[in-house]
DNA sequence: AAATAAGGTCACCAGGTCAG
DNA sequence: CTGACCTGGTGACCTTATTT
């Protein structure tokens, strides 16, 4: 209990926490230092890190993100729980969100020493990671392939991403498109998504979805009832999606499949002149073609056109309506020809050995795939991350946070063993504030990221699990300010190098912020932060 | 078997092929170059090309339609087989249709100098096509006159059309209506959709295509048998309409003969309120007799009413509706009476000759008659043309096709004879894959050319034969673009002016780039080639 | 009984509305 | 101007009636 326990930073990578099972339990494992974030050593650090040191020596409190599977079931909303744990019995559990306040009752999730457990099972409790550098795949790794399994994903993603990656400037994306913005992050929004995507209409009719609602209506009577019954897969009405910016926990539990528009990748609300959309770009399409328009565009024509800010630039908006095949004659009116169904199954393609004479189109649907996944993956990111360009514009930094006064008195340097640990306790509390919200963030990303959800339970929980903490860091990189050496949260706190060494070890918070140095280098914009957190996910 | 073959571009315009028996069977014939496009010289190129010169010189590997009888006929589909042949073993024959992937047996279609057996006969298999200029009439032609049979037809289609090909912009219709289109296709963002018509993207049910997947879902009763017997030409549900656009080669294969609609030309479900109609029609007339209304043109009154506009103005559907005959009075219960088939529009028009009382019905009615002609043959168009307007706006161009990396280095103008051997097969290979769709485009279109189907099949099939190239040619004119010196094919493939010459002669090349932009000049819309592209298989 | 069309159903969408 | 929501169709299917 007593926060001695094991020394800090000298401990090898087996981060060490425990749980709290109920308001006063105590934890046996070491309690001073896990890491909050799940596991110490990551690819980031390990490879990148300057101090080539394995070791990552942080420790710290740690989170537990048992119970996750609870949220990924998004049928099982009320009886998802997340907290985090330190190992203390301090009150600093934090839950982000209202419905998910419960404690752990007092089984599961208990993660001492989960090595074992992570290159074994994947629905264990909590679930700590490995140590970093070449970090054997986890069990479910062979699964993971399939997360992005769009057929043409598969192969591509990953090009584009390296891509992406590679030229800190300006890459081409899969369908020669830019993924990059102008400048920095200063351009905001404008990212141009390159030229036109090429047709999609492929579209069909998503998926039918299928409950027998009974509606009636008939013409020739009265009728009523409004009481529609939500059969196609889109059918949505309700979606109170991301909405507003700003929010840090992102608060939705989509019943519906999420079918994208086409256009901006918002909700689509049904097929509308002849492609799947959204009731914002139906509007948008119907009132161009009513009136006269004349749009144009401020900057190049190619400006990238997505929910967050397709009404940014009508001329692209429209552009794009057209280039996916938006017209008046496309149009389809009555009841969906009973035909349809999702087959779009990803199996196909591996006919490719087939005749040549589809290649072209196989190759066609294929660029459309990708296109569609990185719409999807952009959409989600933008929806569920705190820390996009947009975003932290709107973030005004707070001196501390006001939540526990912590302040290192500037002459003081050295501390009592007790008081460091107080020190640390209060840090950690912070910092567990800070972060918790993060982990719903990157939840409800995972669960937009396509395919994903197509995993079992167990293994979308193993490879978020995995996979927090890179995609966490991947986040905040933009965040870390090099000149005043703090970092900036969400919420606008700002935690100075110095308090995070005082829950981390030096060596290690030297690497986080080396790693995301290099990683601001790179000059991604949100789409491309969006897509390598996807692919860190998929592969954890 | 071997490329060397005879020479190639000096070699007389007997185009020569050989085809494939199987995998590895040989042909005889030369393989360096007969043109993929069936035949050389064509009224459109010799009357217009820039060189006179009689030989057409181009060469290149040839276009295998034989077989293509089995496609013609509507019950043999699955014997139906396409494919292209250059003379070489590589296994570059396309089949644009899974189930025409079947290679020749290994009787039939050698086409070798075919300018015998292309005025001789017309069963025989592969054809290769004449010559060029002054080409002979082909033996059916005495029946050809017949195809476009409907009395007024044969006087008014060429009228109407020569009127369409004078005007380049609006041009009226037999009945008065607009035919043509608001701008050019150019208009691009301005204003996508000026006041009517202009037919386009298919979409709906048109295609037919599938397996008969069993439904009937009855709600009151057990419901049963959905063994429907299919008797009468209609009777469909089956459709699995050609859905989504974009679709190079028609991928359907219609069981039903396809009759359509009196009033707007889509898939007829049966005889309506005493019209062949479809359940559109039949539904928008059930529901306007039964409650009284009102509607009420926006324009002038003479709407065309097709499939893709038919929702687009109440009040000249039901004035169709009427036109046509429907009415609750004529309506006719119970199965068929006895004598069925196609007899009965024709019978109506033969009273042209008249007294003179009737003489403004037997006006109408021809007028009716040249009507439906229209409508079948645009809707025809629209469904089996993949370079419609609209379609147009959905191809992304590509650089170049991926299948066969050809590249023809900038700065290196001089290739040996065996590179330049090499480049022109796969040049030859990548453009028989963009040109095999076409084929079955350009079948499926004749195949709902009024009457034509009623013609034998072999004259069905020296119809397409001769008029493949040039329907071909019309169709892909409007995707010359002068500027570039490219052709962008359906599928986004630019193809440069200078790739083409290595298969075919510069002044081939010349001469087709100078047709087309001779054509586009005219600036017809599609209702508009698809009736000229009708008349030159007509008069192949 | 089989065939076939009228009529009913109701999933679905174009347009219009109007607060934001 | 935008887009969530509502209204009035629309047409793919299905049931029922009629005729052979
Ligand atoms: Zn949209
Ligand atoms: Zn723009
Ligand atoms: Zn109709
Ligand atoms: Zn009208």
């Amino acid at each position: 209990m007593e926060p001695s326990g094991s020394g800090g930073t000298g401990q090898p990578l087996a981060s060490t926490s425990g749980y709290r099972a109920g308001p006063s339990s105590s934890s046996g494992g070491s309690s001073s230092s896990a890491l909050p974030l799940g596991h110490v050593g990551s690819r980031l650090l390990s490879s990148t890190g300057p101090s080539g040191e394995p070791g990552g020596t942080g420790s710290g409190p740690s989170v537990s993100v048992s119970s996750l599977s609870g949220r990924l079931n998004t049928a099982s909303e009320a009886s998802a729980s997340l907290t985090l744990s330190h190992g203390l019995n301090t009150n600093s559990s934090v839950a982000p969100h209202p419905a998910s306040t419960s404690y752990f009752p007092s089984s599961s999730s208990s993660f001492l020493g989960q090595q074992a457990e992570y290159s074994g099972g994947s629905s264990g409790g909590g679930v700590m990671v490995p140590q970093h550098q070449a970090r054997p795949r986890p069990p479910s790794g062979c699964v993971v392939s399939s997360i992005l399994s769009s057929p043409a994903l598969s192969l591509s993603i990953p090009g584009s991403s390296s891509a992406g990656l590679a030229s800190p400037s300006t890459t081409t994306g899969p369908l020669g498109q830019h993924l990059s913005v102008p400048g920095s992050s200063s351009a905001g929004l404008a990212s141009p998504y390159g030229s036109m995507p090429s047709p999609s209409t492929t579209t069909g009719p998503l998926g039918e979805g299928g409950g027998g609602g009974p509606s009636g209506i008939s013409t020739t009577s009265a009728s009523v009832s409004p009481s529609h019954g939500q059969q196609s897969g889109f059918r949505d009405t309700s979606g109170s999606d991301a909405e507003k910016v700003q929010q840090p926990a992102d608060s939705n539990s989509p019943k519906q499949p999420f079918v994208p528009c086409k256009v901006c990748g918002d909700r689509a609300s049904g097929y509308h002149y002849g492609v799947t959309s959204c009731e914002g770009c139906k509007g948008f399409f119907r009132r161009s073609i009513q009136k006269q328009i004349d749009y144009r565009c401020l900057r190049d024509g190619k400006c990238m056109v997505i929910r967050l800010n397709r009404n940014r630039c009508q001329y692209c908006r429209f552009k794009k309506c057209l280039a996916v095949g938006m017209s008046r004659d496309s149009v389809r009116y009555g009841r969906v020809p009973k035909r349809s169904k999702s087959v779009e199954d990803h199996s196909v393609s591996s006919t490719d050995s087939a005749s040549s004479s589809q290649d072209q189109l196989a190759l066609e649907n294929k660029q459309l795939a990708i296109y569609d996944v990185i719409l999807s993956i952009s959409q989600a990111h933008h929806s569920h991350c705190a820390i996009t360009e947009d975003k932290i514009k709107s973030i005004a930094r707070r001196p501390a946070t006001l939540m526990s006064k912590i302040h290192i008195p500037p002459g003081q340097i050295q501390f009592s063993n007790e008081e460091l640990e107080v020190q640390r306790l209060l840090m950690w509390q912070q910092l567990a504030t800070l972060i918790t919200p993060a982990i719903n963030s990157v939840v409800e990303f995972s669960k937009r990221v396509p395919n994903f959800s197509e995993l079992s339970q167990d293994d979308q929980l193993v490879l978020i699990k995995l996979g927090f903490f890179e995609i966490w860091l991947t986040r905040m990189a933009r965040m870390i300010d090099r000149d005043d050496n703090v970092v900036v949260f969400e919420d606008g706190s700002c935690i100075s190098r110095e308090e995070l060494a005082v829950v981390y070890s030096p060596d290690f918070v030297t690497s986080m912020f080396e790693v995301c140095s290099g990683f601001n280098m790179l000059n991604l914009n949100d789409t491309e932060i969006g897509l390598f957190t996807a692919i860190v996910l998929a592969t954890a």
